[in-house]
DNA sequence: GTGAAAGCGCTAACAG
DNA sequence: CTGTTAGCGCTTTCAC
């Protein structure tokens, strides 16, 4: 790999004057421009990333880090390419960590991503008070938090309306008739999830159906194993419900699992909705209603946002809260006769 | 960020004793370590991994570059997951790259990877005969290529054993009483699709059936919407087809779409084999019968024949071949008593 | 316009 | 055992 005193070499002027063609700064002679130029082509120049970025100051090292729980979860694989493909634009290389919803992973990797001089780092933080992010914010370190806020600082931040989205999907299903209503959410402390029970609740009350605790389940977000253990547990209650609010895309696999698997069908038996819209949803039989995350689209703003605050350090933080869409389909249709049968 | 000379002053010894104590090379007497680690844990120290990489040779950096077709093909993150679970435990980040299956973006990561200074990089070649890849091996950085093989070099290379995976998605659909058997397969030269058909029409042959270029369709593989329009042909064929193999998870979603579209019981109607287990292929009804590809252990394989190559540069490349795994369920069952509506 | 030189943080000879 | 020194490849004053 050619270096810049290759290149210097080659055209016959000092490093410094190659590096001035390279990064364009000051005026160049137009004939010695055109020498370097061609000496870079020559010998295949690519500047070398790691020099630049030990020498340069924070905010062009052109690297972002990402710490997400699990690319193997569908939502956050459409973050992540929402979020590579503005860098690509960027010219930024992006690092991936998971964290599997492990604090010790998510500090470890934060060490990481600040030995590694990212410009900046984007993630669902595990913990809405967590300290080694603010820290990382008070360093001087973008961070752009994403599906998840951050409570007691001011951070740029993607969400969408999680409230609304349980709302929506629980009022959907209380219009299709349904009374006894059963939501698999998480056991653990995130703030989408909480958002999304209270959303749930909500629509209870607003339409006077009592809370029952019999039918709120808690399990782990990232296991559709749990999600479909609870659901047996659910279909083997006395009055069982007639319809379940899956609020993530795991669990609504566990679910349709369950269901399936005590011969039940959908929706003539009981009635489903999933939160995240991913492509399976619509291929299968009969298609499922979901609450649809624009999880790209959240990606791109993440991306975005961090981009502006390179650009403006000193802006305000900004939350962008991005709207969830209730996509109905089939797995939700009213029973106005005995069947109603899926034909296009 | 404290650095090394922080950290000496601190200690008031040497830059150099700290850099032994940090990486425990040669002796240093043990009251000065003690001194030096308490001077470390007070200042928070972190080596600074850009300056160590720009110093290192290679294979010390602590980096590795991927570039996957894309990161929200589930296939592909589950291999990212593989790698990244294995890397994790050698202290080293990744840096994810998406090329969309394009030349361009392919070099042009190739080129940021090489840029950055990784120790290798695992990928998918676009092409079994990429020009770019061959000049990278020849630069001596270890490259392994996963889920697809490079012709030309000899290269660490973990794939699945396509043409068998083909074969048996197929001979099984023969065992269940089908003779009319279409394939969705890729319109883009990737070796492992080329082998899927090749397992397709070699197990139709075996049994004495004769290809009908009518049932084979290629489609571009990243689009369950092609595999839909497909499908859709087929569908409308004189003599449609009784089954139907899908050589990859997205164009097992199309399949099943237009299926469930045209108002078909699967498998009373038509029976379907897909590619790729991935979780909702259990959980839809009926649940699909698959050919699975150990994705997360292929990334795994993958990422340990690196750090092999790591450790011993002139080592032998290593080609793996990884066995695919027809995972039978009743999108195939055999229709016992009903009407087999096979074309007789 | 152009170049010499300092230095980002670190490791690895080479002395002592 | 420990310190001095020379860079890794690059950008950026500061002179000329």
């Amino acid at each position: 790999m050619a270096t810049l005193k290759e290149v210097a070499k080659k055209a016959g002027v000092s490093i410094t004057t190659v590096s001035r063609v390279i990064n364009g700064s000051s005026k160049v002679n137009g004939e010695t421009r055109e020498r370097v130029q061609k000496a870079m082509i020559q010998l295949d120049y690519q500047p070398n990333r790691v020099a630049q970025r030990l020498r340069a100051s924070s905010g062009q090292s052109k690297l972002l880090g990402l710490i997400i729980p699990d690319i193997q979860n569908q939502f956050y694989s459409n973050i992540v390419r929402g979020i590579e493909d503005v860098t690509y634009g960027h010219d930024y290389a992006v690092i991936l960590c998971n964290s599997d919803e492990n604090p010790n992973k998510e500090r470890f990797y934060l060490e990481v991503l600040k030995s590694e001089s990212v410009d900046g780092i984007i993630l669902p933080p595990i913990h809405q008070f967590g300290e080694e992010i603010e820290s990382i914010i008070e360093l001087g370190i973008p961070i752009v938090c994403v599906d998840r806020k951050l409570m007691r600082k001011k951070v740029d931040t993607v969400v969408i309306g999680n409230e609304k989205g349980g709302y929506d999907a629980v009022s959907h299903l209380i219009e299709q008739g349904h009374k006894k209503i059963a939501i698999l959410t998480s056991s653990l402390q995130f703030s989408s999830f909480d958002e999304r029970q209270k959303g749930y609740e909500r629509a209870l009350k607003e339409n006077g159906i009592e809370i029952d605790k019999r039918l709120i389940k808690e399990g782990d977000p990232r296991s559709s194993e749990t999600a479909r253990e609870l659901t047996d547990e659910l279909l083997s209650l006395d009055s069982p419900p007639s319809a379940i609010f899956a609020t993530n895309n795991l669990m609504t696999l566990g679910v349709l699992e369950s269901v399936n698997k005590h011969g039940m069908q959908i929706p003539d038996d009981i009635s489903i909705v999933g939160f995240d819209d991913l492509p399976w949803a619509k291929a299968i039989s009969p298609p499922l209603t979901t609450i649809k995350q624009p999880a790209y689209e959240m990606g791109q703003k993440a991306a975005e946002l961090f981009f502006q605050r390179v650009e403006n350090p000193s802006r305000e933080p900004e939350v962008v809260i991005m709207e969830p869409k209730l996509i109905v389909r089939e797995s939700t249709a009213k029973l106005v006769n005995a069947q109603v049968k899926d034909t296009e």
